[in-house]
DNA sequence: GTCTATAATTTGATAGAC
DNA sequence: GTCTATCAAATTATAGAC
């Protein structure tokens, strides 16, 4: 059967949405259904089961997060610049009513979920990772530095920022965010 | 009617264990009555409702982290040593089983909490923040710095240990956790 | 494609016996 | 204190009409 792209795409924007807020366990398909003016059966219809969902919201979310990043060659000079990009990409996300990273509340949540939805978690921080190494090597901050240093430097700023947006959510204070010291990380 | 100690305890112990594994939405009172071999009315017997118990599992964890941290006088006196304290603290969590923080994944969820579970996350947050910013001042790193530059590096901190055990278990590798950068954060 | 209807299970919670 | 029994509601998911 054709499918409708309207229906499609607003649950998948929803289920982003809820999930962000709530959590993997914390939402339902009649919740789903019921906020996009469907019966929950339609919700199946498109997405035959939660773990089917789970998986392509957590896919879209990474797709989406990346192509606003850019490619890696076309990232600031300067390991500042990188920075500031990365971290207002990471703003956006909070500032959107004070959402989770999607990835970061399903890493939380990983130890229960479906391994595909876990799989797509993962591919989410490996591709982020491999952008933020790629960005920061070309900098004349990562000309002195090794392969470990740098990937160091990456893996710790995208905790930093997650971390980050944990705390801001637990405390509703999203300035929390903004006072963060990411240039550190890169201070040596 | 007396309590039963051991009841009770079983109950605190296992609930804060199902939900650093799976968050507050991932675990019935059904799985804790089978897991330690009573039913769910016992814990209801304990815990009339879920916000009770949830909150006193946070209120336990907080108590018993800060307890393990100690008196802020009494912490290292460098702070790569009041550092290496809290990094080793959290890396137990973590060891123990590839665990999250439970106020991390708390703090995560708390979208869609109860406002007493809710209450209690950030009160780990803001005694945890609160060790460190004295730990730190006491410091020669924190004698020369500005209140808010010593509050910019304990929020970053924690920021970056709660987003490595987030990352760590996203990718199963505890190693991950062993590998950030906390020291750049006090290089400046 | 979306609906009605429903199955099968699970959930948080309570009443009352022992 | 712990149990049996039960409730009302919610959950994921499917079958089949239109």
């Amino acid at each position: 059967m054709p499918r409708n792209p309207d229906t499609e795409a607003n649950i998948l924007s929803l289920a982003e949405t809820l999930i962000r807020k709530n959590g993997y366990n914390g939402f339902s398909f009649r919740d789903l259904a019921s906020g996009i003016g469907v019966k929950s059966s339609s919700v199946h219809y498109y997405y035959p089961t939660k773990a089917d969902l789970g998986a392509k919201v957590a896919r879209h979310y990474t797709d989406r997060f990346l192509n606003a990043l850019g490619a890696p060659e076309d990232a600031p000079a300067a390991a500042e610049g990188v920075i500031a990009k990365l971290h207002s990409q990471f703003e956006q996300a909070l500032r959107k009513d004070g959402q989770m990273c999607l990835c970061g509340i399903l890493a939380a949540e990983s130890g229960g979920l479906p391994d595909s939805v876990i799989n797509e978690t993962r591919a989410f921080f490996n591709r982020t990772s491999a952008w933020l190494i790629s960005a920061l090597k070309q900098t004349s901050w990562g000309e002195g530095k090794t392969d470990t240093q740098v990937e160091s430097a990456a893996i710790s700023m995208l905790a930093l920022f997650e971390g980050a947006l944990l705390m801001a959510r637990a405390n509703k204070n999203p300035d929390l965010f903004d006072n963060i010291d990411a240039l550190g990380l890169i201070a040596r």
